[in-house]
RNA sequence: GCGGAUAUGGUGGAAUGGCAGACACGUCGGCUUCAGGUGCCGAUGGUAGCAAUACCGUGCAGGUUCAAGUCCUGUUAUCCGCACCA
């Protein structure tokens, strides 16, 4: 009896259809498990291998947690806006929204081929109105809250995609979608205050049980910074310069500031300033820069003096050379630095340049060749001497500046506000308008949504504007506060606005008047556990926990954090060990193993392929290998006995390998799981048979990985739904064979091997070891100095 | 520059400090087959040996231990993230 995949997936996919068979019951008596992948961007290239694996392993935990009497949340659904879709639309001249509901169709199809097993009754999309409804709201609570303001400052613009992008949008210096070069522009546009939640975000990371390196680059894109804000007068002007530093200690050590080259105080004292033009050339060559050649001609320091301004050392009185040079930023700290040449290597390198002064304040290092950024004894600091360690030194002068008034202690972030919009069509429409009388005015929130406009050229501006600007029904409006006439905002959100708080529309997906319901939240929330990528830790995982971070502050959310737990698959490479890419043409089509292998077949080898976590190969034959696996599995129908316990050959190995699956399941150890089970079935074919109990234990802790084959051969062999069933469960006690083989090792090496009751004592199997007959005539005549026993391991003799 | 991860056969990868290489792929040999991109059986880290067996072996160099892939110190390479962050 051949195994048919393609017609028995059908089957059981449109059994479980039919029947609703993971449907998540909110307020179900049950223990609830919320399993949470990232709901993908429907692409029109259809699925990847790699949505396969990211999926595959939150799968195989929700199958299993049902069997075990959970009630699991297991959604999906689409994140739909976006260029990508945008750039189709214009490309074919079909319009996004159709565009995106084939590719939503056509992802839909190929996950129910594969037969996860989602709640499809709680499917969102993120461009549906009755969702975005929402996510203006979100925005609009923000708005009242404060969170949300408008800033012309330089900004980070994709001039391919012509959109601003946020900081984490342009990481390394490239668009995010289209890869090419970021430049920076100056543009008035809205911001959220995520900075605000910096803090909040650093110290909820406490409170999570995330993966130790996701932590770490959320803590490290937070950035705080401890340090300290001081004040230097300028001797020309009644003005004082503010700069942040992480090392006040070396005060004393200061010899010239430097400021960005956008810093406002050039501006305001441009009269007074002798060598403006200079200043004005230099500021000028570097917003040319782009931010590659910013950051990859590191050591090469440019700069100029400004004649006109000196600082004045507020500890020491001493008059200070003030130069611009970019490699301060305006987006940190102040944009403007005190240099301590002999102690950071940056200013070290500037001053070398421009021959200024370097003054050693902490001994032990050699300032003549480097600076010296290590600890130790305080010099030329006035009240500092002698202190010899930086916290103490720290300390102390912040006492100074604190007594002086020019200086306390402060903190920074590395992170930014974050960028919050798109001059494009397709996303959610910025709810405000601007009224030349009130100013900003938020849409109420009973004209919500705000629909999205039917367009029919989605060309972005040449202008930097929305193809939005270009609809007058759409722009033009009255003030919702004075009446007067108005325009409306033509900006749209960012993609990551629909996927920053779609887990909890989950919780409710219907619901008209609220986000999603209290009860729903205070039921379902927070995940129990989010499996994504790695590349959002530092984009989507940051702002959704701070929009519900937010959300929790309004009480709109019953939980502090969203994931209670997040962990990160690795990447599927091609064939050729290198990441797919359609340029490269090793990408793997899912669909295409579906057809020929079955999904089964699929889902066991993108999950036996290699750790979860880490990034691994396609390989044609070890897909091979799976199919293989299964099929052996199918075929133990042939030699099938009756029996409804455990055989005494098999029960222990069973035992063994229940409790490895059930428990490397949890620790998503999915292919130490599966080589178990292979193991097992090596055991039955070497019996020659397996007995109904056997199968039925073997196919229920199978099912999670191939559903569709488990449930055709339960429903053969026993009648009834396995997928109904109970997990099966192991005995600790008879995971252990009645007899063990040991080795007994001599001085490290192993000698002999010997079967011994499991319970022996130790002291029973050193006695039995020096009585073996191939150890025996070896320790003859020689000490024992010591021998060392472990139960079911070894014996170790150490002999002289 | 900073931070992180990784390094084990021909390949993907297993190993609470306790027999390194589970499981799978590949390869070789055999059986089944008209045939095989099928199925089954056996072998498979390296060196030496007909063999029993011996020695070597987890990037490199040390160390701790009865015992180290695993712990410690140093070091190299690769990959990833951030990056003139004051």
């Amino acid at each position: 009896m051949k195994y048919d995949f393609s017609a028995i997936e059908q089957k059981w996919q449109k059994y479980w259809a039919e029947h609703d068979s993971f449907k998540a019951v909110t307020g179900s008596p049950k223990p609830k498990f919320y399993a949470l992948v990232e709901f993908p961007y429907p692409s029109g290239s259809g699925m990847h291998v790699g949505h396969i694996k990211a999926y595959s392993g939150l799968e195989v935990v929700s199958r299993k947690k049902r069997l075990q009497g959970y009630n699991v949340l297991f959604p999906i659904g689409f994140d739909a806006y976006g260029l990508p879709t945008e750039n189709t639309a214009i490309k074919t001249g079909v319009h996004p929204r159709q565009v995106t509901d084939n590719n939503i169709a056509k992802f839909t199809s190929q996950l129910k081929k594969v037969g996860f097993s989602f709640d499809w009754s709680r499917v969102v999309d993120t461009t549906e109105e009755d969702y975005y409804k929402w996510t203006q709201w979100i925005f609009l609570k923000m708005f009242e809250n404060g969170l949300v303001f408008r800033d012309k400052t330089l900004v980070n613009y994709c001039p391919s995609c012509k959109v601003v992008l946020s900081n984490e949008d342009s990481q390394g210096g490239k668009c995010d979608i289209c890869h090419s070069n970021i430049v920076q522009k100056d543009k008035e546009v809205w911001y959220l205050r995520i900075t605000e939640y910096a803090d909040k975000l650093l110290q909820g990371l406490d409170e999570v049980d995330f993966l130790p390196n996701i932590k770490l680059q959320q803590e490290n894109w937070i950035g705080k910074s401890v340090g300290a804000f001081v004040e230097f007068s300028i001797k020309e002007q009644d003005e004082k310069l503010r700069i942040y530093t992480t090392r006040p200690d070396t005060l004393y050590g200061v010899t010239f500031m430097v400021i960005a080259p956008e810093h406002p105080i050039i501006e305001k004292y441009r009269d007074s300033i002798a060598n403006i033009d200079a200043l004005d050339k230099y500021k000028e060559e570097c917003s040319l820069k782009s931010e590659f050649e910013r950051t990859q001609l590191v050591k090469d320091k440019t700069g100029v003096k400004i004649e006109g301004l000196t600082a004045i050392n507020p500890l020491t009185g001493k008059e200070i050379p003030v130069y611009v040079a970019d490699y301060v930023m305006m987006g940190y700290g102040t944009g403007a630095i005190m240099a301590v040449p002999a102690h950071d290597t940056r200013d070290y390198d500037f001053a070398k340049k421009f021959g200024i002064d370097i003054i050693e304040v902490i001994k032990g290092g050699d300032i003549e060749k480097e600076a010296y950024t290590g600890d130790g004894e305080m010099v030329n600091s006035g009240e500092l001497n002698g202190i010899t360690n930086k916290k103490d030194a720290i300390a102390k002068v912040l006492e100074v500046l604190k007594a002086k008034g020019v200086g306390e202690a402060g903190v920074q972030f590395k992170m930014k506000d974050w960028a919050f919009n798109r001059q494009r069509y397709w996303g959610e429409p910025i709810p405000i308008v601007h009224c030349p009388e009130c100013g900003i005015v938020p849409v109420p929130y009973e004209e919500l949504p705000l629909r999205l406009p039917p367009v029919e050229n989605f060309q972005p501006g040449t202008d930097g504007e929305s193809p939005l600007a270009r609809i007058d029904d759409f722009v033009n409006c009255k003030c919702p506060k004075c009446g007067h006439d108005a325009k409306r905002e033509t900006d749209t959100m960012p993609q990551w606005a629909g996927s920053s708080w779609y887990f909890l529309r989950y919780c409710d997906p219907n619901n008209d008047s609220a986000l999603a319901s209290k009860e729903a939240l205070d039921y379902w929330m927070p995940v129990d556990w989010y499996n994504g990528g790695m590349e959002h830790v530092t984009r989507h995982l940051i702002y959704s926990r701070f929009w519900h971070k937010f959300l929790y502050d309004i009480d709109a959310v019953t939980s502090s954090e969203p994931y209670a737990k997040r962990t990160a698959q690795g990447l599927i490479l091609g064939p050729d060990g290198v990441k797919m890419s359609k340029s490269r043409g090793n990408v793997v089509d899912p669909n295409d193993v579906v057809d020929e292998y079955g999904a089964d077949v699929l889902r066991v080898y993108v999950l036996f392929m290699g750790d979860y976590e880490q990034a691994a190969p396609w390989s044609e034959n070890s897909l091979k290998g799976c199919k293989r696996f299964l099929d052996r599995i199918w075929n133990m129908q042939d030699i099938l006995t009756d029996g409804d316990e455990f055989s005494k050959e098999l029960s222990a190995p069973l035992h063994r390998t229940i409790k490895k699956v059930s428990e490397d399941i949890e620790a998503l150890k999915f292919n130490t799981a599966i080589a178990s089970m292979m193991a097992f079935v090596n055991a039955v074919y070497e019996k020659g048979s397996i007995n109904k109990a056997e199968l039925k234990a073997l196919i229920t802790i199978l099912n999670p990985f191939a559903p569709h084959m488990t449930e055709e051969m339960y429903s053969n062999i026993f009648g009834g739904i396995l997928s109904e069933q109970a997990w099966a469960e192991y005995d600790e006690a008879l995971c252990i064979e009645e007899t063990v083989e040991v080795v007994v090792q001599l001085n490290g090496k192993v000698r002999a091997k010997m079967n011994i009751p499991a319970d022996m004592s130790q002291d029973d199997m050193i006695k039995t070891a020096l009585e073996n007959e191939t150890i025996k005539p070896m320790v003859e005549g020689k000490t024992i100095v010591k021998s060392i026993a472990v139960p079911k391991k070894l014996v170790n003799l150490v002999v002289k």
